[in-house]
DNA sequence: GTAATCACG
DNA sequence: ACGTACGTGATTACA
């Protein structure tokens, strides 16, 4: 994947260059003549002055560790509604965040030899036995945003006999932990190939399927991902409309219904205390120190990392296995199509129109039947003319 | 070199 | 009472 590369259009980002640093020339008028004042928007520090001590948009500002004025998104986010400046601040930061990490950056990346952008991914970084990728980082490209998705438009097949292939697994990691709990209510879920996280909603809000809410199913898609996470009630209260006692009633309903995923989590936790680590599908381990430590932030911390290190790093492990045999098919077969990136739980490549059907074959097959769990793995595929398309 | 922020899964 | 979601990397400011 390293020795392909990645193609991009270099004059299509010259153009975004172009329209991201207008845009980017009108926010910051607005925001100085709103200040009274010119300043360094990219300064956190002389931000807050401005915003806390001078313009004193609210009273009681909250600080960062260092005693700064917090300016995070977080933040400020609860201040739009009541001040125009700030969503100028924020549709500024996220422009120029995008104009300087990637629209600016890529095009220096481009190998002369080849014509591509050919990233490392690095085998022994992540403590959970993820890749991770550097050097530029090719796995935070881009899509949450409407100008993010113009990046992701920029990467593209390598000519025109060939177009770009997503192969991605759904909700893998919740797959992993409702196999490795071996809870039947999830694996039902997953088995009737319900939507899960409906499936979650209309069991903890104890609703029929079909009357689960958006706003039900959304909180109930954040449980599952606080699951994965190691949940606590705080936590899920800053990810939700909720607050902390709506959050803990929520998490108790969610073990409730999950009475063998909870007995699981238990089970890892008492499993790393007595031995010092955990372990993924494959028999990699994460030690954990500070599990037994008397100080309690510490020693969550750690008991957070053993739900979350197996679950995470057992899908790494698949992912790999995947890979490992895509490889050996591509050899054997000779195919012209490669391999070019993984973004955990994401294969993407470069396929040669005339083997789009056999590569799609393939690795679908090859992903699903990595390993065999209590519940089938389920691959998305997708196809096109640049990486945004084809996911 | 560290902190703050924010891009992704 | 206290401070908290898991895993990464890049950019910028600033001491």
């Amino acid at each position: 994947m390293e020795k392909e590369g990645i193609k991009i259009d270099k004059k299509y980002l010259k153009s975004l260059e172009d329209d991201f640093q207008n845009e980017l020339t009108v926010l910051e008028n607005k925001i100085f003549k709103e200040s009274g004042e010119n300043f360094n928007l990219n300064s956190p520090k002389q931000l807050g002055e401005i915003l806390f001590n001078k313009l004193k948009l609210v009273s009681n500002p909250k600080k960062t560790k260092t005693g700064q004025f917090s300016t995070s998104e977080e933040i400020l986010s609860a201040l739009a509604k009541d001040h125009q400046i700030i969503s100028n601040i924020l549709e500024w930061r996220s422009l120029d965040k995008l104009l300087s990490t990637y629209v600016k950056a890529l095009p220096n990346e481009i190998n002369s030899n080849t014509g591509r952008i050919h990233t490392k991914f690095n085998q022994a970084v992540a403590s959970t036995g993820r890749l991770s990728s550097n050097n530029p980082n090719l796995q935070n490209i881009p899509i949450r945003t409407e100008n993010g998705q113009k990046i992701r438009k920029a990467f593209t097949p390598r000519d025109k006999d060939f177009i770009l292939m997503c192969a991605d697994y759904s909700q893998i990691e919740l797959r992993i932990i409702a196999s490795l709990s071996g809870d039947v209510n999830m694996i039902d879920a997953f088995n009737k190939g319900e939507d899960i996280h409906t499936s979650t909603a209309s069991r903890i809000f104890n609703v029929p399927h079909n009357e689960v809410t958006r706003e039900q199913r959304s909180n109930a898609k954040t449980v599952n991902f606080g699951i994965i996470y190691g949940i606590s009630a705080f936590g899920l209260s800053q990810q939700t409309n909720l607050n902390r006692k709506e959050s803990k009633i929520l998490i108790d309903n969610y073990y409730e219904n999950y009475p063998t995923l909870k007995e699981y989590m238990s089970k890892q936790i008492d499993f790393a205390r007595e031995n010092g680590y955990v372990e993924t599908l494959m028999g990699r381990r994460r030690y954990l120190t500070n599990i037994n430590s008397q100080n309690g932030m510490i020693r969550s911390a750690d008991e957070r990392n053993a739900i979350n290190a197996p679950i995470q790093g057992s899908a790494a492990d698949i992912i790999k296995i995947a890979m490992k045999n895509i490889f050996n098919i591509f050899n054997e077969k000779q195919f012209k199509s490669k391999m070019i990136l993984q973004v955990h739980d994401e294969l993407v490549f470069d396929v040669h129109l005339s083997e789009l059907d056999k590569i799609k074959k393939v690795v679908k097959n090859s992903m699903e039947n990595a390993v065999a769990l209590d519940i089938p793995l389920k691959v998305d595929i997708g196809t096109g003319k640049n990486w945004l398309e084809a996911h």
